[in-house]
This record gives C-alpha cells, structure tokens and sequence, in this order.
RNA sequence: UGGGGCGUAGCCAAGUGGUAAGGCAGCGGAUUUUGAUUCCGCCAUUCGGAGGUUCGAGUCCUCCCGCCCCAGCCA
C-alpha cells in the first residue's frame, strides 16, 4: 500500500522519525529499521552534457551524505544515454568537481552505457512478452497522436505488429539500416492513460552518433526511461533521488522494474531542486552563456557551476554548509543568495588568514617620521587563531592608505580619515591628516600626515581614544596588482531562464577590474585557492590568470558592511526626511 | 477542463491530535586595533481560505483558492 507521497516505504510502524530529518533521510531510516533494505545504496546520476552547478551539489550531498551517514555507499553513475549531447570533457569535469566538493565514490564508478547490453536484452524481451513494438510513425504523427492532457492518445497502425515483425525491425534498427527518426521502439503501456508517461512511450530511437564512451558500436540508444531504473537495478540501488519533474515517471520506472527481470527493485524518491535568487541553473542557460561568450568559461568565477565556485575562492565546506541549510523538502522554493553567501563567509571568517591590501591606493606621507626609515611591525595573521601566527609588515614613511577611508568633508556617520583627524592605523601608529593635496583637476590625489611615536602598535600611552582603524601598506613595499571585483550575474532576483531572453538581465557590472590594487608583500607567495581576508574589505583569492609578474587576485565576497548598508537606508530615507522638513 | 505534486514569518524549514523548533534576513544592545567577528535580546495568538470532527486541529474530514510539473525519438 502506497501513502499519499507514493513513498512505500514510508509506511508502517517503523522508525519513530528522530525530529530534524528530511522526509528522504526519514525513507531511509525506516526501511532499514524495518529490515527492508540492509545497506542503503544511493547514486549520483549526472548526464555529461555540461558543468556541475550548484544544484547539483544538492543531489551531490544528499545522495553522498545518507550514503555516508547510515553506513552504506553512494555510487556515480554517468548518464550517458544520449550522445547527440555528451562530451568526456564533461565527464572528467564532474569528476573533478565531485571529488573537490568532499565525496569519494570509491570503486563504484559506473556509465549506463556499460549496461547498453543488457538494456537491449530487456527489450527484447518485452517486445517477446507483446508489451513493446517497433513504431513507424514520423515524430510528427507519433505526437498528433499522443492525444493532449485532456484527450486520450490514439494506438499508432504499428502498435499490433507481431512479435515476429517486431524482433526483425528491432535487430535491424540496431544493425543500423535505418535513418535517425525512422522507427522507434515503444513500450506498450497505455494511450489512454492520464499520465502521458504511459501512452507507449519511447524505449529506443535511432542515433548515429559518435559516443563518448561506445564510440560508433551503438546506432539506438535507450531513453532515460528505460535506462535509470533499469540500471539502478543493476547496481543494486536501494534509493533512487531525483528531482520533482520526474514524479511522472515514478509509475513508469516501477513499470519497467515489475516487467523485466531485473536483480532487484530500487524505489525513486522526488525532492525539490534548489533555486536561488539572482540565479540561473538551467544547463541550457548556463551553456549558451559559455557559448555566447557571456562569461570567460564554466569556471568563470561569476557562473554558479563547482568551478566557477572553486575559482572564485568558495571553499568546499561552504557549499556544504549551505546545501545542509537549505534543507530537503517537496516545496518548490527559491532560497534568497544571501542565505549562500553568510555560509560564504563563515567558511572563510573561521580559515582565512588576513592580510592588508589597498584596492584604491592614496598616498599619504608622514611629515614627521624619519626619511628612509623601515620598522618591522608584527600582525597576526587569524584574530581568533593563535595557531595562524604572526608575520611582520614594514612601515615606511610613504604609505598608501584606501581612498575610501578618506573623505574632505565627511558625513555624520563617517568616522575614518577627514582633514584634522586622527585615526589609527591597524598594527602601526595613530596618524593625523594635516593637509590635503589635490591635482589640478581639483581630486585628492595625497595626505599630508604627522604620527604619534608613542602610539607604536596601534595604543596611544595616553589612553587616547580614536574612532577608526584603517588599513595600509608601505608605498615603496607593496606590491601592485589586478584585482576583479565580482558582482550579480543577473539583477534580477528571479531571472529568466528562457533561452532567448535570458541575455538581456544580465548585469553589464557583473564584473569590475581593479587594474592598480597594492597588496601586502607577503601576498606575492599565495596560491590559487587559498582564501585571504584583505582586513576590512572581503575575502580574496589568487586568480590563475596571474603570471609571474602580473598578480591577479579575485574577490570571492565582501565582508558585511552595515555602514554602507546605513548610509543607503538613510539615503533612501532622505527624501521623506526632506518632505518633512 | 486530464494526470502528478506543493502551500507554516520577508526567505528556507521543523512539526506525524496536546497548545508553532532552528537557520538566513531584519531590528535593538554589549564587546572590538577589521564599521568584520563574537555575544545578548526582539521578531507567527497562528499555519492558503471556509466549514466540520474532537475536551483539544498546523496535524483528521469536506469544499474552495493559489502555485509548480507533464503532450521530446532531452534528462
């Protein structure tokens, strides 16, 4: 007896739901509780026609993580029935990308190709049983005849084709004597049925295509239908996930599982796929932005694909923080991307070693210490890691400080540099703007300073108080560098997916280069994926276009920055306050 | 209008007849040599709606409303 979700498994007596499970992980504990199954045994399926996303990280930890979690195994499994679209590159790519995200498949890598065979065999035996036939019908004919949703479909002429006739054009189908699209081998389940799965849908269709994997041995290939149930079988598959779109299918997939003899009976569960605002996950999307030229690549640090992540500097650990956030439910929702971007940056707040870095350099000069002078400061290197260490930075009497840290006339709430104001400089000396130069264009191009000696180490023996701590890096030390600055692909909270509009919302700003950034010396040594906090700014992460005299780093996200956040609340405030006044 | 699903706070999401977890966001406040972090506190008299059953309903029943998916030889 099925529930109402068709869940049969979630009947019963069974596990007494420990509270906080997802309705899978419930599945899972009851049905081996009830002895229903012995190991839990689940597969991650990707077709190889394109990048991993972050979606799929999704369907990654959760069939990974039960697998893990009740002592069982998870296997990858490529779904690689259609070969009009798959490529290895995509392959060797997901594997890659499964691996870095934390999951090992151990030695259950698998390719429903490498059931082709025995998918063949199946269905000859269903042709032998009577429940599948060889249809001669165009596609054109085979769809004006499927009926629509509120009219039955009508039995194609072919549909009572002997067994005899049927095995022949089958064969011959294989031998490949006929043309894409001539014939097609169908199941024989139902025309009238409310549920279009059913109306004899497609077993086989005719390919000559090259595959990645069987080369020319192949001219039919079976449809996803027919292959993933079948092959979890195969596999011994005790749970089978997918996504809500293929709740349709669930009456077919047990239709192939009760009519063939196949090793053993896996049951497929439906959950929700992840949505994110700002976000597109459609692979036909995602794709055309590589192939338009939209985006440098599929790790193009803006794509939400497990290589733009990873280039972009997101740790593994985040994404899976945020996937176990986000939760498993049949709800269709969309998760708000900030809700990703705090895992963001709790991954990288806990493990990123921080450093200083100036995007907009200006240059600020201490009148009254010593020309020629070096000091070797020490910082540490994680405030609430002692283990991280420290390092020394140089202090130097030409400094550059962030142009955002300077304002001529600043504002209520703006408490860094101004004209006349003291502010601390992190890890070095209390300093206090004397002078502002400018260029002729009237821009401040230089801060004349003057520092308090005893401040050293940022205190003042005093007990002088001082509003800001700013960053800075010695003029003559520092090191030049690239720095892109990487905003929303699309503004849009709910962007189009449609293939043809979807290039119109995409944010002209979405990238933003820093051609001149003075980075901290120590920083010339760091290595591609390794995170940085660059203090008070965000977290960055060396980009691997740099070259040995050319640094590139990339921004994987900001920090939190509740002043700016204030100062756009109060100037979209401002216009009532100024109706009221 | 056929079939299959889903509706709990701004966004996710627990809840399985006994009186609405948690997280994100937001808002206050404390600490702070990062306007970061951390820490405290606030944030659903009500669960899409209306009836009904019950001592008691987000949970059960009935009707209604809304949203999503399906008419590929894609997956």
């Amino acid at each position: 007896m099925d529930d109402k979700t068709g869940n049969h498994s979630a009947e019963g007596a069974a596990a007494p739901a420990e509270p906080g499970l997802d309705f899978i992980r419930e599945i899972v504990t009851g049905d081996l509780s009830a002895g229903r199954v012995r190991e839990v045994v689940t597969r991650f399926p990707p077709e190889p026609n394109g990048y991993l996303h972050i979606g799929h990280a999704k369907a990654i930890c959760l069939n990974f993580g039960i697998a893990q979690e009740f002592g069982g195994r998870c296997h990858l499994r490529f779904d690689d029935t259609n070969p009009a679209k798959e490529e290895q590159e995509y392959i060797d790519a997901i594997e890659r990308d499964v691996r870095w995200l934390g999951f090992d498949w151990g030695q259950h890598l698998y390719f429903a190709s490498d059931y082709f065979d025995r998918l063949y065999d199946w269905a000859i035996d269903l042709i032998k049983a009577g429940k599948a036939y060889v249809d001669d019908q165009s596609q054109e004919e085979m769809r004006a005849n499927r009926g629509t949703l509120t009219e039955p479909g009508r039995p194609s002429p072919y549909r009572d084709r002997s067994v005899e006739e049927n095995l022949d054009l089958f064969a011959r189908m294989k031998a490949g004597e006929f043309p894409d699209g001539a014939r097609v081998l169908r199941a024989k389940i139902d025309m009238a049925s409310g549920n279009i799965n059913m109306r004899d849908p497609a077993l086989y269709r005719i390919k000559h295509a090259h595959h990645p994997r069987t080369g020319t041995a192949w001219k039919i290939y079976p449809s996803y239908d027919f292959a993933h149930g079948q092959s979890d079988a195969i596999e011994g598959i005790t749970h089978s996930i997918c996504t809500l779109e293929f709740e349709d299918h669930r009456p077919l997939y047990d239709w192939f599982i009760a009519n063939l003899s196949v090793p053993s009976t896996p049951h497929q569960y439906e959950m929700a796929r992840l949505n994110i605002t700002h976000t597109v996950l459609s692979k036909r999307v995602l794709t055309e932005l590589v192939r338009g030229g939209h985006v440098s690549g599929w790790d193009d640090p803006r794509m939400p694909t497990i290589a733009g992540f990873r280039r972009r500097g997101v740790p593994p650990e985040a994404i899976r923080d945020f996937i176990k956030r986000v939760g498993v439910s049949k709800a269709n929702s969309q998760v708000d991307a900030v809700m990703f971007d705090f895992s963001v940056r709790e991954a990288l707040n806990k493990n990123a070693q921080r450093r200083m870095a100036v995007l907009k350099p200006l240059k600020v000069v201490i009148e009254n210490y010593p020309e020629g002078q070096v000091e070797e400061l020490e910082a540490v290197n994680h405030p609430d890691d002692e283990a991280a260490g420290s390092r020394q930075i140089k202090f130097t009497r030409e400094l550059y400080i962030e142009h955002d840290d300077f304002m001529e006339v600043p504002e209520k709430k703006f408490f860094r540099m101004a004209p006349g104001r003291e502010v601390r400089l992190r890890y070095a000396y209390f300093i206090t703007c004397k002078e502002v130069i400018k260029n002729a264009a009237g821009e401040v191009v230089e801060l004349r300073c003057t520092y308090d000696p005893a401040s050293k180490g940022g205190n003042s023996p005093d007990g002088r108080k001082v509003k800001a701590t700013i960053h800075w890096v010695s003029a003559e030390h520092a090191i030049p560098a690239e720095v892109r600055i990487y905003n929303p692909l699309f503004l849009d909270p709910n962007p189009s997916s449609d293939a043809a509009t979807f290039a119109t919302g995409i944010n002209p700003q979405s990238l933003e280069v820093i051609a001149d950034a003075r980075l901290e010396p120590s920083l010339a040594e760091a290595k591609v994926e390794t995170p940085f906090q660059f203090e008070r700014q965000g977290y960055f992460c060396r980009d691997k276009d740099s070259t040995p005299d050319r640094l590139v780093f990339t921004r994987t996200i900001g920090l939190r920055d509740t002043y700016a956040k204030d100062v756009a609340k109060d100037t979209r405030e401002s216009p009532r306050q100024n109706a009221k006044a």
